[in-house]
DNA sequence: AGACTGATATTCT
DNA sequence: GAATATCAGTCTA
């Protein structure tokens, strides 16, 4: 994952992103479904300037932003962008690493079930506020670029009640692995 | 299948 | 006190 990558408008990344491969200890997969924020957004953490919570957001790109959401999972995003205050969503992978030590900490079987939505995804790989602002190439994390291309479906995000109508959701199109289909 | 509910950290009013 | 970038469970049909 190269910074160059990242230091482009949150929309671009959260694109490209669809098909990387996220690892944390070695567990994890490709990822198949995201959503891009940033400080213009009334949807996004940043948009009332830094807290505490956020401040990883204003911090380096490639670095990560875990929150608590509902104040019970956590959601992981990669920081990135060309202005601060802005991050990708990563919300569903396609598990290929680590299927069984997921289905011990998700307690599910159904490997559809164990990183279909961001706080599933953090369950089964593992993640907590502990790696909030860890760079995202080095240990305990990995991410790597896409190596193929693949078919990505754009649509509303999901679950919020601002911003509703902006676009700014990104998806495999017809994976069985995404969180909600709109397929 | 769809509607509702509970869990509860962080932020905002 | 209220809202939230969620999920699992339960009830109703």
């Amino acid at each position: 994952m190269e910074p160059a990558f990242l230091s482009r408008p949150v929309t671009e990344v959260a694109r490209g992103l669809i098909g990387g491969i996220l690892l944390v200890d070695g567990v994890g997969g490709r990822i198949v479904e995201t959503e891009a924020y940033d400080r213009t957004d009334p949807a996004s953490h940043t948009f009332r300037g830094p807290t505490p919570r956020n401040a990883a957001m204003f911090g380096p790109v490639g670095r990560a932003y875990v929150y608590r959401s509902y104040g019970i999972h956590w959601c992981l995003n990669v920081v990135c962008g060309v202005e601060p205050g802005s991050a990708v969503l990563l919300r569903a992978l396609e598990p290929l690493a680590g299927i069984e030590v997921m289905r011990a900490r998700r307690g599910v079987a159904d490997p559809r079930l164990l990183c279909r939505g961001p706080g599933r995804l953090c369950q089964a790989l593992g993640i907590t506020g502990a790696l909030d602002g860890r760079a995202m190439d080095q240990p305990p994390f990995s991410l790597e670029q896409p190596g193929t291309t693949f078919e990505i479906i754009t649509g509303r995000r999901i679950g919020l009640t601002k911003g509703v109508a902006t676009e700014w959701r990104f998806a495999v199109s017809g994976s069985a692995y995404v969180s909600r289909g709109a397929n």
